[in-house]
DNA sequence: CAAATATCAGGGAGACTGAAATTT
DNA sequence: CAAATTTCAGTCACCCTGATATTT
């Protein structure tokens, strides 16, 4: 018996749940995005910090954490990473010293707008099968999912 | 300053991204599929596998892998895992003794159609604020994409 | 000898929990 | 005292690679 294309035939069953459709794809864009990113020397946790920074000014790590959907351990390590590279600065709030307030430099924020140029490549990649109408639909339906499950 | 609606705002960055709903609603999914297998003693994987062995029948453990996407280091683990509740069989293949013939029991056969009703329901969670022509909309969509990166 | 299979060892990113110290 | 924040120490499921022994 050799390896076959029948080798590689998907259930039925599988093919036809929305959570395996997803999780599969996810998984292709993970890989896409990891790679992108690795090749500009960050990772996924890096652009989502970045990016909230920059689209609503200082914050908490607690607040980032919520904005980002990263817990709140890998918080602390991220900002680590990025307070090394010079990318953000971390500072004591004198207003409630149990918080850190994370600021965006502006190396930070060039390396964001580096990051999109990796990143609008790698969407293009990812959804290349698709028209741009069905592309929006996606992202559409997505987001309709998305806002259900999201804490209210 | 208080915990406030604010406080969860996602970055547009982000939201404009497929690669980011695609992986935020997997997770979602993720974790649904994941507790609905669970309370029914089961896993992710359990379920892929049966699903493969009673569309296909009685296969290796590599073409497993490549039906199910499952790693081969991992389906070692899962095949022992289910050997171990009696829903397959781990027999040697006797045309090519390097392989093991994985067959579905029984009792494999009633766990997998107890698993479809746990993940009917899943489903139907998981796409609630949906219709069914936008459920079957997005899987189509999604289809395209995996079918597009799935090696050819 | 080359290729496929099953198995094991281990790395790595990422989601998550629990606990402790500090401060409000 | 209760709650929030930061931090650390872990756990866990999962994807992946490399190495090895066996067999074709």
């Amino acid at each position: 018996m050799e390896t076959t294309a029948d080798d590689y035939a998907t259930p039925a069953r599988l093919m036809g749940k929305p959570s395996w459709l997803l999780t599969q794809t996810a998984i292709h864009a993970h890989r896409l995005v990891s790679e992108g990113l690795a090749a500009a020397d960050a990772r996924g946790y890096h652009y989502r910090l970045l990016a909230a920074l920059e689209e609503f000014g200082p914050a908490s790590q607690a607040t980032l954490g919520r904005r980002t959907a990263i817990d709140r351990s890998y918080v602390v390590e991220a900002v680590n990473e990025l307070a090394e590279g010079g990318l953000v600065e971390r500072t004591r709030d004198p207003e409630d010293r149990r918080r850190n307030i994370i600021t965006i430099t502006p190396a930070g924020a060039r390396q964001l707008r580096r990051l999109d140029g990796v990143l609008a490549g790698v969407q293009d990649e990812l959804l290349a099968p698709l028209s741009a109408d069905e592309r929006d639909e996606l992202a559409r339906l997505l987001r309709r999912v998305l806002d259900h499950h999201a804490r209210g």
